[in-house]
DNA sequence: TGCCAGGCCCTCTTTAGGGCCTT
């Protein structure tokens, strides 16, 4: 299967998690997604998962996902298995991706599924783009570019919308700054990859393009 | 019960250490 071209869906996903490493056992409990298509909400994934056991107390405070709210939820086999579907075809991004990576990368290992598309994050590019903040938490992001939220963090479908208003704000700010017409998904992933220090160069190039 | 990770990036660096970010 070819990796999909920037003129197709890009899905924004958040995963909420039993803890910080599924090498360590952890498991996801949430996730959420939104697709875009040039720029715009197409369509949107959400689901709880039961891990087949209690999480801490610490992580129902965190998500406020409750061991209660789990007990009925389905199998993270089933949501995992629809939400593989749900992503074919598309190229993904995420805040911090390389943490919502390793656990979908577990979680599909566990049922057999895989994935064509590449990940971007909006962290590294904010950490490029926005040397000036002293902080690129998600939340302190969304009120740094006073981006519209409706006051709900540490939920899945909640921060994917986030971060897809962020990475827009992320490419308005490369044709602002730099005159980059339409920056593709590939520019943000080179973006990611390039030392902080080379970065306003390589973007200099880029618009010479 | 208590504990756990890993990639990125900076600097008082590279034969290392520590903060940031994700749950």
């Amino acid at each position: 299967m070819s990796i999909p071209s920037s003129a197709d869906s890009i899905i924004v996903l958040d995963f909420e998690t039993t803890g910080l490493s599924p090498q360590q056992g952890d498991r996801a409990i949430e996730i959420g997604a939104v697709k875009l298509h040039q720029g715009e909400v197409i369509d949107r994934f959400q689901s709880l998962m039961n891990p087949g056991f209690r999480v801490s107390g610490f992580i129902e405070g965190y998500t406020g996902i409750t061991n209660n709210m789990l007990r009925s939820a389905p199998s993270c086999a089933e949501v995992m298995d629809q939400f593989a579907d749900f992503i074919q075809g598309s190229n993904l991004l995420a805040h911090n991706a390389s943490f919502d990576q390793r656990f979908l990368d577990a979680e599909l290992a566990l049922i057999c599924r895989n994935y064509a598309g590449k990940f971007a994050c909006t962290l590294l590019v904010s950490r490029r783009l926005h040397q000036e903040t002293s902080s690129h938490k998600l939340g302190d992001l969304v009120k740094y570019h006073r981006i519209e939220n409706d006051g709900v963090f540490h939920r899945a479908l909640a921060d994917a919308e986030m971060t897809a208003r962020l990475w827009q704000v992320q490419l308005n700010a490369l044709k602002d700054k730099y005159a980059i017409s339409q920056p593709s998904f590939e520019l943000m992933a080179k973006i990611a990859k390039t030392p902080k220090a080379s970065v306003e160069q390589m973007l200099r190039k880029e618009a010479l393009k």
